[in-house]
DNA sequence: TGCAAAGTTAACTAAAGAGTGAACTGCATT
DNA sequence: AATGCAGTTCACTCTTTAGTTAACTTTGCA
């Protein structure tokens, strides 16, 4: 179903970008805001509403609806918990 | 050089894991630590200081340092503005 | 050995995330 | 129309990171 789930794959979907030649220019606010598509999208492939994820990992849907939207910057240990824990799925993380 | 730059790497390094049977049970302070060592390895590949890096980036070498040991968690938007404006390497995330 | 560079730790402040409850919107379905 | 479900937004508190200074330790080398 082509469905998008990595970094770059984002920053070509939302920013119209083509190789990495002008990566660093993008800022935190951007940054939550793929991160935030990202969960969302793995959230409802788990086929779990917002309130199911927050009960799984111990918060509320409010707060998983600011994060899915982008409206914080998030740690972490947050986005770990939500994918690993709340979703069943493995959070990867590498330095290219 | 064999270098370790993945987070499921970094799993079975410190861990002493094979597979992904038991991925759920980390915790943050884990977490932080890995991600620590992640960036250490990625700087010390760019040949750079904490103290560089720290400039490079707005901050002081104390700040790295702590990072470096996992001594707090820390947010997504300061561990990608260290990678990708500090190192010009590219922070890899995907939902697997 | 002694010096300088690199790295660590503690203490502090300001800013922001994490967590929460409540009210609200939009959308189906009956 | 009315009910219920899913999601959003606001307001608020509490905790923690981000940023900094200064002092200390470790490391590498002349």
């Amino acid at each position: 179903m082509n469905k998008i789930t990595t970094f770059e794959e984002h920053l070509d979907k939302y920013h119209g970008r083509q190789g990495t030649e002008s990566r660093a220019k993008f800022d935190a606010g951007s940054l939550a805001f793929r991160l935030g598509v990202m969960l969302q999208e793995a959230r409802k492939e788990a086929k779990l509403t917002q309130d199911e994820l927050a009960k799984r990992t111990g918060t509320k849907k409010s707060y998983i609806s600011r994060i899915e939207n982008g409206k914080s910057d998030i740690q972490l240990s947050t986005f770990y918990k939500l994918i690993e824990f709340g979703l069943g799925k493995s959070l990867n993380i590498s330095i290219g």
